[in-house]
DNA sequence: AATTAAAAGTTCGTATACAAAGGAATTTGA
DNA sequence: TCAAATTCCTTTGTATACGAACTTTTAATT
């Protein structure tokens, strides 16, 4: 970070976005190669998490606008990375799965988000990694 | 936060997706009344920061991509948040400056991040600060 | 000087992100 | 029980985000 305005250091909402612009463009590189995205990729894990989850479901666990998952969903399901089954018990839902493909990967894709993670927390000791996640769960 | 699967809130590219998630959507409400973005008041307070930058120049200081900044760019023009002109030294470049309507709010639209930033801040201690800021800032 | 390389911006394609509106199904409540 | 409110999900519109290809202009190299 170079030949920064005094103050754009100081401001918050500037450093957490470049923070996760540095740690979600990390994370994509990884994941580039099984074709996933970051945002895919988080799907997977919830899935994997809770299988049978509604798309309403996942907006409340991942934080997410349910139009942002809507399109998603959609290319998940296009990719064959999950797919929708009718809900029996309410037609207005569909509940999710992760494919054959997603669960044979899926010791990998775990992997390749521990490791992308360890990279993010090597820059600290481990007091300041505890420090570190607890500011920012209790931002959010 | 609730209900998250146990290890997704030690996922750091979570976690810093989640903070930055909270941190915009709460300063682009406070921005909202002035038809103003997050983006659009960063490029205008590194244009006061310096007048007359390029494109080029934003994108290193703001860590940006080009082809983002040059629809963001066109959009302030467009709204008549700032202007190009040509740099008479090389026929490629245009020099930006912020104009009157966004010099004339100049003092409001600052303390508006002021207040966004310490809203964000308050959770914690002075010490606490200092340190969240020194992480922040080790990762970009 | 002529060719090549490099730089500044734009455009295109894809993927989030979210507000708002809409359609279909379910639940409420008088 | 039946109209009104709610819920689930999709669609539309706007704004980032970024890789890649392209145009125009400038710099570099031979």
């Amino acid at each position: 970070m170079k030949n920064i305005p005094e103050d754009l250091p100081e401001c918050m909402v500037f450093l957490l976005g470049k923070a996760y612009q540095k740690a979600h463009s990390d994370f994509n590189k990884r994941l580039k190669p099984y074709g996933l995205t970051n945002m895919q990729h988080l799907v997977l894990e919830a899935l994997w998490y809770r299988e049978g989850q509604t798309a309403t479901e996942l907006c409340k666990l991942l934080i997410l606008d349910k139009a942002t998952l809507s399109g998603v969903l959609e290319r998940m399901v296009e990719t064959e990375w999950i797919a929708k089954y009718p809900d029996p018990e309410d037609k207005r839902t569909q509940r999710l799965f992760p494919s054959k493909k997603a669960n044979e990967l899926k010791a990998h894709l775990i992997e390749e988000r521990n490791k992308s993670n360890q990279e993010i927390l090597s820059n600290f000791s481990p007091e300041e990694q505890v420090l570190f996640k607890r500011f920012l769960q209790d931002l959010i």
